[in-house]
DNA sequence: GCATTGACGAAGG
DNA sequence: CCCTTCGCCAATG
């Protein structure tokens, strides 16, 4: 066979490519219903990973230059708190979006957060 | 090729 | 109760 061992690699080093863990995250949070958040650890859980949340974290880096458009502000820390803020157009971009979806906001953490919260593996699961 | 960092999380002191 | 450390995996320096 001509071709060469191809390896996979660096999924966001391809944004226009799609790949199973980026795309599987950002599958999951484009189903995140409006007025609703969930946690990196809890689609961490959903796919498998649950000890690599961090991994959430990191694909949701490439979601601002994923298609269509991630919600990426409907994902916060286990904590509640808009850890991703920062990493937005604007730093008030996050919270901003999130009140107008019904998410109150307070010092950067979602206010009753508990209720808001949105498990993938319970509500979503397959 | 090794060391550091990172939108996390759980455990330990 | 607050702070530190470890684990996880990939990217970056």
């Amino acid at each position: 066979m001509p071709a060469p061992a191809k390896k996979n690699i660096t999924p966001i080093a391809a944004p226009e490519k799609k790949y199973s863990f980026f795309e599987d995250v950002y599958a999951v949070v484009r189903q995140i219903p409006k007025g609703r958040v969930t946690s990196f650890g809890a689609i961490a859980a959903y796919l498998g990973t649950k000890l690599s949340a961090r991994m959430v974290g990191w694909a949701m880096n490439g979601a601002h230059h994923a298609r269509p458009k991630v919600p990426a502000q409907r994902v916060v820390n286990r904590n509640g708190m808009l850890s991703g803020k920062n990493h937005f157009k604007t730093a008030t971009e996050m919270e901003e979006l999130l009140k107008k979806e019904g998410v109150r906001v307070k010092n950067d953490v979602v206010v009753d957060f508990k209720n808001k919260f949105w498990d993938p593996a319970l509500e979503l699961k397959l």
